[in-house]
DNA sequence: TTCATGGTGTAACTTTATTACATATATTAT
DNA sequence: ATAATATATGTAATAAAGTTACACCATGAA
């Protein structure tokens, strides 16, 4: 069983060593590898002017176990090629194009954040959370909208939590801190003067400091704990889109990690929440149109 | 030929459409779609207890030429090496899986989102808020980050943009809203009463409705232009993660739209706000620590 | 040159997938 | 409620694809 997923780049490599047909077959696959993945065994003997037996000896001198799986090899090392494109949205894109441009890149950037979880970083964070007696998020510009969202999710673990966007409360909060408090500061950049200067002060003052923000950043050198997630955005771009919602699965995951930390009681807590919203909703059948 | 490149999100999404036979396949390769990209037909379809050839229709049906085409593709969706079923985290989950559990689940239901885009109300929503006059944003509870995010976006295009949590100011809002005026309600059940109430004054004042909600729900039918994206999250959950981000990407489209839209000017204008913030920013080096 | 080794092709065989048809199940209209 | 139609499912026959066994040919060492 072959455990390499890139068969290209394998075959790539093979190449000098291989005898007279197994070269020409690989020449055929690897002029055209996606049209190798769909043909039969038979075509692509024929492409490659060899018999059909060599086809198949060659796929087991590879590791695979015959040619369809071999296939599956080969398709798995295509779609891994195109994975991490982002793509441009420009003036040209009509009404159809663009709206998928975003949600693949928003989904690349998903996806990439993923390869590289910052999971020590993420457990630390965790407990730092679970044992904090007063949390405090702030987040400017598109970030307190994250910072509003992990306060509304924070709040039903049952620990006093507060959201601000003021740099005035900002300034007060940060400079009245003291131990026992958790600040998570979430900056995209990192190097957002009032936020900056905030977490200094915080820390200063004994209250530990936990960033959502880029590796290297001013905001990120003050922090006790850093959460860095790989975002490939370009700070070019006008609006940053993806490395939010990257930063609001960070949020999801820090408080479902609190959660299981806490255990039983934290969660019949979130269950009494959920239930007392119940009587702010319309029933689900409305009128019972046509 | 199938263009798009994710079965199993295309799976996922189909299920509730299919046939008894169907959802029993479908089920089978999610549960292990690595494996089924292995095995035969015959062995897939003990698997799933149904007949041969109805594995094989099962495959047409999703638009492959036939059974090994199907695993073909499915090999490909594998690649990234996300799991494609919504994976419930539970208090065994140990540190390391349940974020990736997560963020797994959030890719699942963008990809979910991304089968079932509805283009045509989205092109409506842009031409909507590209001539509206005053746009307000509303939502409570998680939704209420999300019309924040949607504010300070659509804050750089030049319309007067408005958002409240405040039930009070709400009611007032809508009760006042005149035409010209674009009312964009968010809400994931669609039923909570407050949100449903104003929506329905904003729409008797005379003021256009657009909602980010669940199809059929009463908020659907009170507006003029309904963004029901498909989300799979049973709202069994304590917090409704995903959803929310499938709203914002949604705000990140539309911001977009209206964007490309307005054309030329509008760019400019959010280069200038850009740069107005540079003022608030560090230099990238900070102090060279060491 | 001869023998051995490794590679290659032909043909028989096996496995796998597909098609055609019959039967059951669900839907709709009367 | 029942018949008629459409839709879904399974059985069995058929076709296609992949694999194996074996014979042949080329290359390199004695």
């Amino acid at each position: 069983m072959n455990t390499d997923v890139n068969v290209l780049a394998q075959l790539q490599n093979a190449l000098p060593t291989l005898g007279r047909s197994d070269t020409k077959i690989a020449k055929v696959v690897l002029d055209d590898p996606d049209e190798a993945t769909r043909t039969s065994i038979a075509h692509l003997a024929r492409k490659a002017d060899v018999s059909e037996p060599s086809v198949n000896r060659f796929c087991k001198r590879l590791g695979a176990s015959g040619y369809p799986d071999f296939k599956i090899w080969l398709a798995r090392s295509l779609a891994s090629g195109v994975k991490y494109m982002s793509q441009v949205v420009d003036a040209s894109d009509d009404t159809d194009t663009y709206p998928l441009k975003l949600v693949d890149n928003t989904i690349n950037a998903l996806m990439l954040a993923r390869e590289s979880l910052p999971q020590e970083a993420i457990a630390g964070a965790v407990t730092l959370l679970d044992q904090a007696k007063r949390i405090f998020f702030f987040g400017l510009g598109t970030s307190a909208a994250v910072a509003k969202d992990a306060e509304h999710k924070f709040f039903r673990i049952g620990t006093p939590v507060t959201t601000h966007t003021d740099p005035l409360m900002l300034k007060m909060l940060s400079a009245s801190a003291e131990p026992g408090d958790v600040f998570v500061f979430i900056s995209h950049t990192g190097r957002t003067e009032v936020i900056v200067e905030a977490a200094g002060a915080a820390s200063a003052a004994g209250a530990t400091v936990i960033s959502l923000t880029a590796q290297g950043s001013p905001l990120a050198l003050t922090s006790d704990c850093l959460l860095a997630p790989n975002v490939p955005e370009n700070t070019d771009d006008y609006l940053p889109m993806t490395s939010r919602l990257v930063h609001l699965v960070l949020i999801d995951i820090l408080v479902t990690g609190v959660t299981l930390e806490k255990g039983e009681d934290c969660i019949a807590r979130m269950a009494v929440m959920k239930d007392s919203l119940r009587a702010t909703r319309l029933p689900n059948k409305p009128k019972r149109g046509r």
